[in-house]
DNA sequence: TTGTGCATTATTGTATACAATAGTGATGCG
DNA sequence: CGCATCACTATTGTATACAATAATGCACAA
């Protein structure tokens, strides 16, 4: 209890604060699929109360990033190889859409977007730091469905990737090239030429690749503790 | 406070009770957009705390049954016409491979559960609650995605559908025939027959009749009370 | 009459307290 | 030594209490 009566800083949205920290934990691979996340530990590690931290892992539940076990608590999600290939399968139902979409939409500014993230996944990536980088990756995919302009679809893709972080975590064999950031630039050129037909080509062969790149097989995983991986993020 | 300490039935899963409730009365329009949803006073219809309504209804409000505004509370959805015509591209997008997929896979006990729902949605119809057929019909179309075996999209599908049931009950217009279980019919013919390319057709085809029955354009709703259409269902 | 400001009320956001369930370890017996 | 039982602890589920914000209505003046 450091913070007792003076600057508690809970402006708004302490759920989604949790929420965000907890959902970024787990897509920079910070938490492992199957650790434990106890409510008391969570609310100490942020200074809030158990009802907050309850409301963010339901939050985090429902888009299966954790799992919620009744009378057992809350547990990074850790997708079978079934639904791994289940995520992957409907995002190349999904995506080539939405990349044709963004092909006929995007503007100057949503380029120039992109084309960031993409230097930004490559510094994270020289930088050695794969979370960030597989972070980065991932947000590229849910700007180009923003670009779309389509929010339901949007959704959807975003809890999907938000998925394949898990299952990256779990399936990914480190033997293939981490991230082809040449599919991602080649796939802004597309959208910025306005060339629709070759952004959903471009999306659905990147995704073929990202899928090949898997090796969809039962391992079993440890969990890890949480406290020091966590307020490090906390900060 | 009626029940005391004696056969209080809570066996679990009381904000699931809670959740069903809300969703079937809103499915069934018992529940107009726009509706406000005060915690007391679903707390006291169901013999319920606010801990478990307001778990509840940020469940409801992440399949965007609901929508919460913070500091002023939660109320039934109210799709725009702009996000009507995204559930229904989505629907378009998802459904007719799950119905090619159903096709592969039904069993004899998948079709009679179909073909049952369709004559429990005539008997509705017949009995002229439409509420209950509307729901029926689109607990048909997430049968089939269950048949068609993919979590994942399943899950999307049933929240579009769930969402479809808010766009109905806003855009419907009363012209067009209520249900055409003609074409849920023809759609277990095919998928009976295994014949994965004409369910797929047929559920395109369902689907783009089902659009072509709306009228999206603004229109106001009022808000209705809400005790009494809740407490029928409550019973 | 109409509009503005303030006080009051109602409702939601958060924290805490209590109840129920599951996990843990010691003890005792076979 | 192994294992089953049971008490105890730890954690989650639910209810209630308190805090903060928004809605309401009244008074009063233009």
């Amino acid at each position: 209890m450091s913070a007792m009566h003076i600057s508690t800083p809970k402006p708004q949205n302490a759920t989604q604060k949790v929420v965000d920290a907890l959902a970024l934990a787990i897509h920079e691979h910070r938490l492992a699929p199957r650790t434990k996340l106890g409510e008391d530990e969570i609310g100490e590690i942020y200074n809030v109360s158990r009802t907050v931290v309850r409301a963010a892992l339901q939050s985090l539940a429902h888009i299966q990033l954790v799992e919620i076990q009744r009378n057992k608590g809350a547990f990074v999600a850790s997708p079978t190889p079934r639904e791994a290939r289940e995520v992957f399968e409907a995002r190349a139902l999904l995506e080539p859409r939405t990349a044709r979409s963004a092909a006929g939409r995007a503007t100057p500014n949503d380029i120039e977007i992109l084309n960031d993230h993409i230097i930004q996944e490559h510094a994270a990536i020289d930088a050695g730091d794969n979370g960030r980088a597989l972070n980065l990756s991932g947000r590229f995919h849910i700007e180009i469905a923003r670009i779309a302009d389509q929010d339901t679809i949007g959704r959807f893709v975003e809890t999907l990737i938000a998925r394949s972080s898990l299952v990256i975590a779990l399936y990914w064999r480190r033997e293939s090239a981490l991230c082809e950031s040449h599919a991602h630039h080649a796939l802004v050129q597309a959208i910025a030429d306005g060339d629709d037909q070759n952004a959903e080509e471009l999306m659905q062969s990147h995704l073929v690749d990202l899928n090949s790149a898997l090796d969809l097989r039962d391992r079993p995983v440890q969990a890890q503790n949480l406290r020091e991986l966590l307020q490090t993020s906390h900060a």
